[in-house]
DNA sequence: TTGTAAGCGTTATCAG
DNA sequence: CTGATAACGCTTACAA
């Protein structure tokens, strides 16, 4: 509680020193944080702008003054206050960042990279979950907007109209995560399902398999990129026929059970792609717990780099894409951006590799 | 770009249709969106305030000027700006949430039990790395004060004088997750780890086991919490000779690493209590690699509970521990202190549970 | 139930 | 390089 002189306070100073503690408890909290810039000024014996440029761009203030107003805040534990200074500029260093489940690990490493980008900066991060479906996204995204975000990645191809609007009055920046190449709202990162899916199947190929299936979750926009390639591939090597597609259930589980599938239904099958989060984990243990050869009766590729996959006997050939890069570009994109600087690409495709391993 | 009758404005309106690239390119981007609260009163034909009510507590006003707000909202594309309230309100309803690492997936269950929590409560998720490291919390914690958050979330025991110092003079609600009990700043939620590794090491011994070796990170306060249990336990049993404590690498490898340890240097040993992230899935599938029986020549616990340890061979034993609730326990008190409203427990112990499964 | 005026703490702008 | 002042868009407090 510090005391304030105006000449008409409306919301006026508490007299009794156990006031705040009732009023703490009368109405919700609040987020006062100690000093203003004021009275930093004051001490220093300098104008709130000195302040605000001692802080804000500290070369722009000559070096005794500088000094002065730095002990200032230190002595009065000042802490700037980004909240007016956004309101007041018009302009944020947060930046909002939009997933389809924040339980899911398949993300971390893009957060981790947004963040990894964001933290020298000065940047920061706000979180948001769109349950994979586009009126959660609407939700997600009006509330960042509404927080007046400085710029917004979305992870996600689709969009409703209201979205498409908002984004479109309010001009913010945004960068989607997604596969690539996508008719985009702006700028784009990532890197290509297709081409990824079509790779990993022509190499399941080369290595001399016949009847490849592909494993995933049920249809979504991924999803129906990952088989599209994987049915481009087949075609090209005039296996069209000998392709078959599967849909598993999510976690370690859907893969033991694509393997279980394959065993009772379709013993043809001499290889399983498991375009889907861990399946390929369970599908690899599900081959040692019935003895299968792996790859002689089923070669595994697994579309996501985990790290177990290294670890499994035999080691499983994957993809590795490049989630923690797509997380960093995305930041750099963005905050380029913000920043009004230009952006050359505004489709960044950052590819992918095979890792090949013993499972095929 | 929109008109405004100002009398004298000191930041002019832009007077051509071109201007606002121009400006653009000139300065950083700035968060305008679109139209204020006060054209929304205009076009509704009410006054500031009532927009304000009908947005915030619509309850409080008619119905018939509440739907010609809301329909004005919606003609303008209106979005509430919520920058502008906090600043006005002096209340936030962001909380900060700082993890020791957003890379490892051990914390994705938190994080998504406290989005989850705050979601449909309208309020929204910062997320700051401190590096296991003192000096990075007080930065995070520093910045989360400048947004002037409502509240904040700590993953960690210890804080530094200046965070503290921070954290008492700006009032804010914080809860810690953490190891219990506590001496805390306000509020902790957590699992006692000592009592955790104790349980464990006791089953470990129930199931016949009589060198028990401890695989541990580098030293931290966490890991000496394990340890503190792992070794009263073996006290408790007599077998306070018998026990060893072993340091590995992060990640599967240091598991299989303490496996290859164990047959090198320690061939008496014959449970492996994994207490470090996935170590527990390297050691298994090391053994299997070795051919070793599990838990015959080597019993194996985990202290994470990872969905591959179900479908290992054999299935691992492992602590379930409660991070999810963690992360919805810790938002729910965060929140209701923001709230004003009265928190009983001040230390929420969740406990944990001990999967006894194929390894042990 | 609705409206009026002051105030939240900073920065943009312009003058010195 | 520094300072004075208005403005940012909303809410609080109070009056009608």
């Amino acid at each position: 509680v510090r005391s304030r002189q105006k000449t008409k306070p409306l919301r006026r100073p508490l007299e009794r020193p156990d006031e705040a503690a009732e009023l703490a408890k009368q109405s919700p909290r609040r987020t006062l944080g100690g000093a203003r810039m004021s009275e930093v000024a004051e001490l220093a014996g300098v104008s709130r702008m000195t302040v605000s440029r001692a802080l804000n761009e500290p070369e722009k203030v000559k070096n005794e003054l500088r000094e002065r107003v730095l002990s200032a805040v230190r002595d009065l534990g000042y802490v700037h206050n980004h909240l007016a200074r956004s309101f007041s500029s018009q302009r944020s260093n947060v930046i909002g960042l939009v997933l389809p489940n924040i339980g899911n690990s398949i993300f971390v490493p893009t957060i981790k990279g947004v963040s990894d980008y964001l933290r020298p900066l000065g940047a920061h991060l706000m979180l948001a979950e769109a349950a994979h479906n586009i009126d959660d996204e609407e939700r997600a995204v009006g509330a960042f907007l509404a927080q007046r975000v400085g710029g917004l990645i979305l992870h996600s191809r689709e969009h409703s109209p209201a979205t498409l609007r908002m984004l479109e009055t309010t001009c913010v920046p945004v960068v989607e995560m997604g596969d690539l190449p996508d008719r985009s709202l702006d700028m784009v990162v990532g890197y290509s399902n297709f081409e990824a899916a079509k790779a990993m199947t022509l190499h399941l190929a080369q290595r001399g398999r016949r009847y490849i299936a592909l494993a995933t979750l049920n249809k979504n926009p991924v999803v129906t990129e990952r088989q599209r390639g994987f049915l481009a591939a087949l075609d090209e090597l005039g296996m069209a026929n000998k392709g078959r597609m599967i849909t598993v259930t999510r976690g370690v589980e859907g893969g033991a059970n694509a393997v279980a599938f394959v065993a009772e239904q379709a013993p043809e099958i001499d290889a399983l792609f498991c375009a889907s989060d861990v399946s390929a984990v369970g599908a690899t243990l599900e081959c040692a717990r019935r003895k299968w050869p792996v790859p002689e009766r089923l070669a595994i590729a697994s579309f996501n780099d985990l790290e177990v996959l290294r670890f499994l006997t035999p080691t499983v050939t994957c993809l590795r894409l490049p989630r923690y890069e797509i997380g960093q570009r995305s930041a750099a994109l963005l905050m380029a951006r913000m920043h009004g600087e230009e952006v050359p690409a505004k489709q960044i495709d950052l590819g992918f590799e095979i890792l090949h391993r013993g499972s095929t």
